[in-house]
DNA sequence: GAGTGGTCTAGACCACATA
DNA sequence: ATGTGGTCTAGACCACTCG
């Protein structure tokens, strides 16, 4: 007979490819090397350049690499481990806080807010931007919620917005006293703002993390924090080392 | 001047397209219902089919959508909150664990785990394969890696692999004191195996929830849990009510 | 201005589910 | 057998960065 054993499962090219491309990012390649562009890389292997970057997609989307339009692709350094959980149990602007304070309005909120808040969308909330940087870079931006009736000291501030006022907001609120909290993580894609401020384009995949903050038996707060998914790792729990040298990511085995 | 004001930021197409299909769903489709195949929708928006498929794959990653080969392309339901963090400080298995054992082997890791576990690749360990059902469809898999030595008395188990060996293995872990744990969560992509399992293509996005079991001074156990992104809000802490009507998705302002 | 990745097109064929 | 989504091609142009 001829006829060899053809693949009976063909693996798509692109999945092949990843599993090159990976191979020799591990043996062939360090942290923070450019590679060939993708026309040059696609003409390599012999695909449609729009197949070769389906790989690519895969592996900036495993943290392997890293591309920026006009720049070029390299290769991504181990993703980051970021704290999560470690501030258990405390107002966010307690002592120890990784945020920074950005700005904050007064203003209604987001209909999917209002919903978290258990309050009309019409009830006036402090919005407060923060942002979180790990390692010299951005890793996250966060949009926090507090119920204007929560605070309402606040209203003797005057100014209208900016990063003083949003550190006003919070210090008033650590005189509540935080009865507990909630934290939910799920996959989402970066609205234009955060995208722009984690310096990624926009629709990139993220990692959402909500949290809820309870007191005087209801919801008092909401904080919506937005994690870039190519760069980081959240940590929960009790902290220690945080090794795992480059990270479990999936892969064709 | 003639000139109007022309869009200084011309928003990509497909962007404007999961907005408009955003909003289409929210006011003119019911959750299950079926949406027009791609090739008509394509044709309706007057694009071509690639770019229709960006903005559907958006609204995937965004579980707003599911689709399915051969089938078609349906509206999702909310995501489901699934615990992750509850059984805080209990070993898997112990009682009111809502995994499932499939399977049960003897072998050396693979050199990730290896590094988790901070042993080397040829010290055996036992295998466990689990799976987590939620909600009537399985939302997770979970491979638990047990250093061997962690528990001599399972040598003296006969049955080589299967369900029955890996609830010994698991039984045989309670007798052990644990001694802490650590949790990371981190977005991959789902590999072959897991996906079949999932009921999804290979590649597909997951979060991935790592948890290393201390005991005897030492990482005992290391569990790599992989849950589908597109169904799965996880949820950590205080539990609680699991409400937020429909999940605090990224999108366009 | 040259070179990069990002977007978009119009087609083709394939794998899969269902009737 | 038909219709669905999944893969792939070969081109074009655009947006961005940098020398």
């Amino acid at each position: 007979m001829g006829t060899t054993q053809l693949e009976s499962v063909p693996e798509p090219k692109y999945w092949h490819l990843k599993t090159v491309l990976s191979e020799a990012l591990d043996s062939e390649f360090s942290v923070g090397e450019i590679l060939p562009n993708e026309r040059e890389l696609a003409a390599r292997f012999g695909v449609a350049r729009a197949t070769l970057r389906q790989a690519l997609e895969q592996l900036e989307l495993e943290g392997r690499l890293q591309r920026r339009r006009g720049v070029g692709t390299t290769v991504a350094p181990p993703r980051v481990g970021v704290a999560v959980g470690t501030e258990q149990h405390a107002w966010p602007g307690a002592s120890g806080d990784v945020w920074q304070s950005v700005d904050s309005v007064l203003a209604t909120p987001p209909a999917v807010v209002a919903a978290a808040l258990e309050c009309s969308t019409d009830e006036p909330v402090h919005t407060v931007r923060r942002s979180r940087m790990s390692h010299g870079q951005r890793v996250a931006t966060e949009l926090l919620y507090i119920l204007a009736a929560a605070v309402p000291d606040l209203t003797a501030i005057d100014a209208p917005s900016g990063a003083a006022r949003a550190r006003a907001v919070l210090r008033e609120l650590q005189h509540l006293t935080l009865e507990g909290q909630d934290r939910a993580v799920e996959l989402g894609s970066a609205r234009a703002d955060d995208a722009k401020e984690l310096d990624r384009l926009p629709g990139s995949p993220v990692l959402v993390v909500t949290t809820r903050f309870f007191a005087q038996g209801r919801t008092a707060a909401v904080s919506v924090a937005t994690y870039r998914a190519d760069t980081c790792r959240l940590t929960f729990g009790d902290p220690a080392g945080v090794e795992i040298h480059h990270d479990p990511e999936q892969q064709a085995s």
